[in-house]
DNA sequence: AGTGGCATGTAAGGCGTTACATGATTTC
DNA sequence: GAAATCATGTAACGCCTTACATGCCACT
């Protein structure tokens, strides 16, 4: 899938490895991250594909930019991808959910510690998805005014975070009050 | 962590391979799930670790049925891995929301399409968490009422599918009628 | 006659993480 | 003087999925 990342990235300009890297931390990172190693393994794939091409582009005192562009196979291939209808739902792992669920052994308050522990963890993400990722599409919009549509899509997968995160708060606050009272 | 998930049932009794599916089918899928070849593989590396042992029962007409019991060494890893404190979150991937990202040049039709198909495999499994999944829980107290404080868990875990899911119904909900006006 | 359940496993391949390797420039 | 940023990559390892391989029994 890191492929159909990249190629919706360059889809919309020409991206070397370490600014895909920048992109989807600063996007897509929120339902699909990636590692800089996998990055540069990915497009060198792609490139194999002829999906997308390069050019080095020479700097001073760094390496070389290799700078990545989508051809048109590869704007085939994306949009094919795009408009395959997806009917599944994507397999969850939770490693809290994990331990919580086998936890009875460890005790109420090695349980409760672990909840609040993550409560903070997840209050921090909350923030982060009304502040800074608004922002960021905000600020997008304003200077490209022609990625109005594409950008309510962006809200859209911003906004499913924000519920999500706040989903995860709400949950944990009501396992602690009942942990605290009934276990 | 499959390796956990195997340590954690093996820990309320002894089971084959084949069980551990059925187990984890019925319990931990949800946040965790496990394809019978994986089981079968990890098995086999727990018990070159030294934290299960096996023990073959011959049957009629069917192959020997290899069923695996936690060492004390195994228990105690089970424990130590418990109380250790996550202190992450761990990252999510979703389909969906990476095709949806980049779908602006899809089309409208073609993105609320596939909204409303998601839309009826998230009802399913709503519906899943509120009937069987509950249902299964109280079963098993029921039958085994030392098992309270462990169910008290379990429905934690239940209880985080339901509201999760309901969330996506909601944002699904939301996103659909953002579309159909502003997109 | 065919599907699904019971029961075990191996092999190949895909995808991803972590660690390693290098090195200049900029910022605190 | 140290840390972060820019910039690219390789190698080892781990975990998981999919496909393959086998075969009986019960039910429809």
């Amino acid at each position: 899938m890191l492929k159909y990342v990249i190629l919706g990235a360059l889809n919309y300009h020409p991206m070397s490895g370490y600014d895909l890297k920048q992109f989807t931390d600063r996007s897509t990172a929120n339902f699909w991250h990636a590692e800089l190693s996998q990055i540069y393994v990915t497009l060198k794939s792609l490139e194999k594909e002829g999906l997308i091409s390069s050019k080095a582009i020479p700097q001073e005192g760094r390496p070389d930019r290799r700078v990545y562009t989508i051809t048109e196979s590869g704007q085939q291939a994306l949009t094919d991808w795009l408009r395959v209808p997806f009917t599944e739902i994507d397999q969850y792992k939770d490693t809290l959910l994990l331990k919580l669920f086998f936890s009875a052994q460890i005790g109420k308050e090695a349980i409760l510690a672990q909840l609040h522990l993550q409560r903070g963890l997840h209050q921090k993400l909350v923030d982060q998805f009304q502040n800074e990722t608004a922002e960021r599409i905000a600020q997008t919009v304003e200077k490209v005014p022609a990625l109005r549509r594409d950008a309510l899509l962006w809200e859209a997968t911003r906004r499913f975070g924000e519920m999500t995160e706040e989903t995860y708060l709400r949950w944990l606050d009501e396992t602690i009050a009942t942990l605290e009272i009934n276990f």
